[in-house]
DNA sequence: CATTATAGGCAACAGGTGTTGCATTACGCA
DNA sequence: TGCGTAATGCAACACCTGTTGCCTATAATG
């Protein structure tokens, strides 16, 4: 029998999720975690294929991180609840936030499921069932995009206040200002409301 | 005498933005410009301290290439104008557009400067100078946050529809939006008119 | 026409990267 | 207690990076 593994998979995830937090996500090597480690860079080639395929794995974990903040009842609004965490997200790991979001990772799959999750929430509130579908999306568009802004700034360091109360009320403030548009602007049949 | 110089800086400098643009700011190197001049590394040395100083040369230039979009005309309000023009260098330029805002380049000097021509912007219009000067900041704020977001939205790719009108529509409806809630709430004296 | 200062090419240095061949080691079954 | 298997460490490969020493070629001056 071999002898038993030492080094995990999980513990070299772990150990690359530290380094990209440190370093950044491009100083993600196998020297680099093998330092980390305390060992050669063998482990990492036992457990991946390449570096190609832990930074995969890295990249993933980031991922499932950003949906347990976004998912965090910060409020007690889900809808809220979605685009805070999303900014906390960019404020407490700015480094995975650049993995996933501003490098060349393809993340629109993850806006694609944060825009559906929104979707959902949506239709709850009484308010807005009535708008039509394309005034949701003109509404769920402007809301993402706002809160893709903020968090985007907050993770240049732009944002000097960016504690959670600040946070969730700049992001509360703005999407009662679109919700409001919405409901007045399908009151009078202006352009937005093109499917009414 | 020496020769005369067969490379001037300016054409190392254009070189250097002709790799950032195609293979971005990290691929910058001594070898790709000389490989892009058909030349040896040493012409770079020649005009430039290190490398450092060329990528900061060649940052300074993407800059001022900025300035261009958001001076030029694309509407007949200036204000829109530089909203729109930032989108479209995200739009035109994704890897300046990376080097300069999504790096770790201090770009909050440029930020500043551009809230600044929009706030010089802002008091020309009678409308808004009734506001006081912290209605004008919310407004200034929020309106920068949307545009942010929208370039590096438009940078990742996310917006399929980039054309000149649609940038155009969506700042302008959305500022129309955040100016019309800031007037509102002037005159009601909400929580947002602490100023007044 | 000779001289001299210097731009540029070549090739090397040190340090970084991904990856792998080989020797060693330790485990747990027989 | 011995043995086979497989995980690990070491060291090397090739290729990337910034930078520099040395040599050559050139152009304007004397």
């Amino acid at each position: 029998m071999p002898p038993k593994s030492v080094f995990y998979k999980s513990e070299i995830i772990n150990s690359s999720l530290k380094i990209v937090a440190k370093k950044g996500f491009k100083q993600l090597s196998a020297r680099e975690v093998a330092r980390e480690l305390n060992s050669s860079t063998r482990p990492v080639y036992e457990h991946f294929e390449s570096m190609e395929e832990l930074k995969k794995a890295a990249l993933q974990k980031t991922i499932s991180l950003l949906y347990d903040y976004v998912i965090r009842p910060h409020t007690k609004n889900a809808f809220l609840n979605i685009g805070a965490g999303y900014v906390m997200f960019a404020r407490d790991h700015r480094e995975y936030f650049r993995a996933i979001f501003l490098e060349d990772n393809d993340s629109s799959g993850i806006i694609d499921e944060l825009l559906k999750k929104l979707d959902d929430e949506m239709v709850k509130v009484p308010e807005l069932r009535k708008l039509t579908r394309h005034e949701r999306q003109v509404l769920l568009r402007r809301s993402w995009i706002f809160t893709h802004g903020f968090a985007t700034m907050v993770f240049a360091g732009y944002i000097k206040n960016d504690h959670d109360a600040y946070i969730i009320k700049m992001i509360s403030d703005t999407g009662i200002v679109f919700i409001e548009d919405s409901i007045r602007k399908h009151g009078d049949g202006s352009p937005v409301a093109k499917g009414k």
